[in-house]
DNA sequence: TATGAATGAGAATTCATTCAT
DNA sequence: AATGAATGAATTCTCATTCAT
């Protein structure tokens, strides 16, 4: 029983991604439960309230990400890289959907530091490719990570579409000088 | 009377984007009306339903937005800047906003026509650009267009933030070469 | 149309007192808002929340009451006969219901202050009863005022049942000898 | 087995009354069941519905209230002091709580024949105590039940609080003389 | 047999829209 | 033409009860 708790928890979780993506994040409980297969009764078993599985949608994915940052440096990926094997991943992710979704309320404690977090893990990455050279060191690395972030939370990103090359791109060189 | 009906109609778009930038693409019709210092009979009057005063101010803003692509070209600023121009333009402008509001439903079919002519006016901007060479060729205009368009619907976008200047820097030349 | 908001007023007022009485304090708003022969929007515009509602009843009692209190006084009745007075009016109100409804919550500061001031009221009186000699000593102003409550928020309370006439008697003379 | 299905049922309307007294009458099933240590399932097993168990205590709290009537006759207390002994004991029992559970739905048969068969004893010991001379006889048997009964169903009732007293020492005298 | 997960009917509340004044 | 009262469908959430394990 424990593990089939388990799957209508993930299920509905799942259902509750398909809803937000087709029908815009007001999609209604009601709906997310026959989508899963349950009654409305069974979701609010396991989410309290809506938000809380908006906050289960937001906290997953930023502890995802949190585990994916962390195993590229485990793997002693060259830095220069790290960035592009990010956007990558995230591509493959619903982050425009989740960014969406967190925006509705004010962040609970749990999910802002998880994003203080992985910020700064990401912060940290943004520092160290600067001090190799592989970044250009005139964007603070703070604001890389807004870049990065843009250019990932973007509904149908792509690692490789115009915005994700020509910001990472642009990352990687010194700034042009202004045409006069 | 007529001076009357538009200065109502213009009070109402104020009051709604006012907000909705301050609440949220959910804020009610009562609270606009409110806001606009009028009834919502008088609201609904000008406007039949929720849509119809959405699409007038995302209409509105790609109207505007026209005429600033128009006026730029008019006065023939060198076309390396024309991209500058209307991001700045731009980031005066609730842009981020209105996407939003635009994407609650589908576009009928003044929008989608006029955001075709936007986006013709854009490419074609890019395309000469890239023929005079202030543009890298390897993007196509389309690509150049969302670029844009994503670096200015954003909320807080400013001219000079760092996805503005990282893009607009990277447009400008070829793309570096990969590290090897 | 004023005139019309404030008859639909009291018709939800009525209403909500009907089916109170008739189905317990749980009687739903949407029951409430037909049985006063409306929607239950306009329940809602008249009253914004279910305890809106119930605050309104409970708050018009209690004035209703502040002014039995203070006409009977204007009337100058004989001090003695001011309580008999009082319990009758009571029994006329339907003040078992409306002491079960504000139970339900607690007391936001106006009910609590009129409450206050009621039993003020009330208070006076039995102490300048006691001063004439017409209730006896024995038992404190305050603990008049919740022998009088007692009487009266009973369901059925009648001006001149068993519980009225012992009460109402034995207030009026010393207390017996005990017995042996 | 058998103890320990007994036991549980003792744990559940123990539970059951400190719910009930703590978060008034509208506690939920589950919460009662944690609190008496158990599954809801449980619960279930034991009463089949909401109202078995409200039904249980009701009829338990009638049941003892039965008991202690017969034990104070059997004892031989002096009939004019059985009813200030009675309020004493009732006092400790929540009987303002059991009445307004017991008011939710209507009395089944058992409880209406039970409720009959206390009040009847109580007639009695009124008739008797006025045949004694030890209750006023202006008063009817039933009215004396009511009026006990209105004393001892308050909550926080004590058996020497104010309106205790009044109706008690009320009932043992004849009617005062009007004022004139 | 005990458990707690699942169910769904029901309740409160919101808000776009209509309509009487 | 302007107003704001009325409407009711849609939504979130609760809780008694059932049932699989």
């Amino acid at each position: 029983m424990r593990a089939d708790a388990r799957r209508n928890r993930e299920r509905i979780i799942d259902a509750a991604l398909g809803l937000f993506a087709e029908r815009g994040p007001g999609a209604a409980m009601e709906e997310i439960a026959r989508a899963a297969g349950l009654g409305v009764g069974t979701l609010y078993r396991h989410f309290p309230d809506r938000r809380a599985l908006v906050e289960e949608i937001a906290v997953g994915a930023l502890q995802d990400l949190r585990a994916e940052v962390r195993a590229l440096e485990a793997l002693d990926v060259p830095r220069g890289q790290v960035l592009e094997r990010l956007v990558a991943y995230c591509a493959g992710q619903p982050f425009a959907l989740i960014k969406a979704l967190a925006e509705e309320d004010a962040a609970p404690a749990e999910r802002r530091e998880l994003q203080a977090e992985v910020d700064g893990l990401l912060e940290d990455l943004a520092r160290r490719a600067q001090g190799e050279g592989t970044v250009r060191r005139d964007i603070a690395p703070r604001e890389v990570v807004e870049l990065f972030s843009t250019v990932v939370c973007r509904p149908g990103a792509r690692a490789d579409d115009a915005l994700a090359r020509v910001v990472l791109d642009g990352l990687r060189r010194d700034p042009a000088p202004r045409s006069p």
